[in-house]
DNA sequence: CACAATTCAATTGCGCACAACTCAATCGGC
DNA sequence: GCCGATTGAGTTGTGCGCAATTGAATTGTG
């Protein structure tokens, strides 16, 4: 045997195996993204937010008022994604942006009464969401464990 | 005991542990893809390639010509995604689109011979990407196989 | 105090993702 | 052969994600 792998390849195609793997992963940590995406497009319909929307709201139900800033590192957003966003949560009549009286540079951002009362239908949501998911809670655990770590190694390795 | 899990909490908030596992599932696989995303785009810079247009070429590489629908279904992406994205790639003079003879309704994509030639830097990228990841080979396939599961899952629950 | 460097939000430009729609080609039943 | 239904690409509109830039507020240093 000249090869190793159970998929054997000539000697031109060295790296191919590796190739593929990568793609595997890489491919279907895509589509495992989007494939919740469309869970979520459809389970937050009826509050009207989309789930980078959700996620903020999240923050905000759960520390009332956050500066753009730290909003943006809590979900590893910068201001070009979150300024737009923002204003359209702000004409939705969810939120509220201030700028800062101790800072006039930063701008803080907290729920409105309409906003905090979304929370409710809210509560509803993950439930439909682990349902759909459909694996084990050991396997959710295991999953989330590794997608930490090699978020965290990439961003490393990106810096 | 009235709890069953390590994070006991009020009787208002029962569920609140799944409602937490589920944000940081969703979120941390939203952070991981973005986080992929990111090397890529460094990695895949020289090539003048974005990542979706990688998974392409990918393809492209792998089975030759192959028309949009295939695409599609290979890479979970429409026509509203794809004929953009070839359009561009088509300028960059990496694929031809053809219609097909047999059938006019649809077309053949196929890779240039510049679109041949890039397989070449291509072959770098992989490794690359796998050393940024930091996980063992086993770790790795036990991402990539929850993550294939669950995407099935979710797109049968979509359904 | 003055002034250069830094910080924070907003904006611009580009590409991806998806829903909704259009339109031509094809297929099916009759 | 004819006509309605279906299929495959493409287009439009909206929103996310990120790089690069702008501009105002703040901080640090001489």
């Amino acid at each position: 045997m000249t090869w190793h792998g159970e998929n054997p390849r000539s000697p031109r195609d060295e790296g191919a195996d590796l190739l593929l793997l990568d793609q595997q992963i890489c491919f279907s940590l895509n589509a495992a993204s989007r494939a919740f995406g469309g869970v979520y497009r459809t389970a937050l319909k009826d509050l009207g937010l989309t789930y980078p929307q959700y996620l903020v709201m999240l923050v905000l139900w759960e520390d009332g008022a956050v500066p753009v800033k730290q909003l943006g590192e809590r979900l590893r957003l910068d201001s070009g994604t979150l300024s737009p966003l923002l204003k359209r949560l702000e004409a939705a009549g969810l939120v509220t942006r201030a700028r800062c009286p101790e800072d006039e540079r930063s701008v803080i951002v907290a729920a409105t009464a309409a906003g905090r009362e979304l929370r409710e239908g809210a509560l509803a949501v993950p439930r439909r969401i682990l349902a759909a998911a459909g694996l084990p809670l050991d396997d959710l655990r295991a999953l989330r464990e590794l997608l930490t770590r090699v978020t965290a190694n990439l961003d490393a390795a990106g810096a």
